[in-house]
DNA sequence: CGAAACGTTGAAAGGACTCAAGTAGAGTGG
DNA sequence: CCACTCTACTTGAGTCCTTTCAACGTTTCG
């Protein structure tokens, strides 16, 4: 059930049986949400993260005229909100993009995990720091490149995220994300995701359509994004 | 020496004048830097983070075509790259914007510090998720504030971080920036930045010259930024 | 005092937005 | 099974914010 996760774990970092009994045993409940579901607001005291087992899920702040910007998307695997644990309460809210389903981790079980697995400690403290990576390279998305760049971006960032957990492979891969959901994350409008979208489909680079990416050249996809994966630490830290 | 950090700490957290003891005893060496130094490039292995003492400096990533983004800023106190203690090497570069005074932490002492007092860990996370919510407000003005918002922001911003470590007052506060570093900071260029920083200069709202951001009226600074503190947990974590 | 960096301003171009209208597709109910 | 509705997608035309390019003013400091 959370095979996902640990699949990146694993990826990361050698975690010993024990070690996954332990986790495996700190969700204490499984949650389903529909959809576009407001999960999590800001401001509220929270005592517990979230996993998210299946599904897509975004964190998202507004502004007073109803801009929206995604902050962060999290696909199966990620704990949405590890951060709650030593935040208490968030700066932003966590909303379902697809069906979801998550597993419940008590902050005061989570502690308890740290303390009998001190190891765990630091990993789920990287992971923290990924999610913080990850954010850094949007904002130098939103900061530095254009539509197309950014669009581009986040399409080569998602096939690495979801290959890891055997969710994508080189031609392509489902995402559950409208357009309007695609502008959030990208900072621009729907109209102009649009004709970004059909841009990359006519120069025969990738195409997005019903809900799935089609990767038509990735090369040329990664050369129009200037991505490189090493902010994903896809080998974990340490020397590369 | 390390007073602004501890000064930081204790708004959000008790520390004991035990674990006091022991943070001071981690800054095992004191570097000096003149402004606009490269001080850690992205992908070199790193050993120790950096606890800034004295200036400003800046993280930021850049791209082939010369486009560089500053993702983060650092005021006196902050700890610079404590995410480095997990990700051992960084995803972002580290430069220095003003002459700097850093303390070095290695990491091996941190984590004999984590070992010997626990609840710091928990801190020093802390720490970091709030590196993140700052980059994550960040985000939303790269994507959702125009410009004239997003310079608002970054002068309420820098306020209250400065503010708590008594560098700031109601009038304003010193900042070593240029032009071209806010327009990094911001997604903008240079030449809008002094477009913009004129308008608000003339509307009467703030007024920065001579490295001083001059408050003018601060209830329409802050309804220009749509300015909202609460994710810089001025009080720390739990129920606010 | 002169060079270099920083700041200021104008004019023109361009990328993204807004407004508006129309198409396509999925689900609903009669 | 076919209108109906709702949401998502598509496209065009005009506008606006920000950039680009270029020149000039100002400050700093060796």
């Amino acid at each position: 059930m959370i095979e996902t996760h640990l699949l990146k774990l694993r990826a990361r970092f050698e975690i010993s049986p024990d070690e996954e009994a332990a986790i495996r045993a700190v969700i204490s409940e499984v949650r389903e949400f529909p959809a576009d579901r407001v999960i999590v607001r800001a401001g509220e005291p929270l005592g517990f993260s979230s996993l998210l087992i299946d599904g897509m899920l975004c964190r998202f702040k507004d502004l007073r005229d109803g801009g929206r910007q995604i902050t962060e998307l999290h696909v199966a695997g990620d704990f949405a909100d590890m951060h709650a644990y030593t935040l208490k309460r968030l700066d932003h809210n966590v909303m379902t993009l697809s069906a979801c389903r998550m597993g419940i981790a008590r902050h005061e079980d989570v502690k308890r995990l740290f303390q009998a697995h001190p190891r765990l400690h630091d990993i789920y403290w990287f992971g923290t720091n990924l999610d913080a990576a990850i954010d850094r390279e949007w904002t130098l998305s939103l900061g530095r490149r254009d539509a197309r760049g950014r669009t581009a971006h986040l399409f080569c960032e998602l096939r690495e995220r979801l290959a890891m957990i055997g969710m994508a492979d080189e031609t392509g891969y489902e995402l559950p994300l409208t357009q309007t959901d695609i502008a959030e994350c990208l900072g621009l409008t729907s109209v102009h995701v649009n004709r970004v979208l059909k841009e990359l489909r006519e120069n025969g680079i990738v195409e997005y359509r019903g809900g799935r990416v089609k990767i038509l050249e990735r090369a040329a996809l990664e050369r129009a994004a200037e991505f490189d994966p090493g902010y994903l630490y896809l080998q974990g830290p340490g020397e590369p």
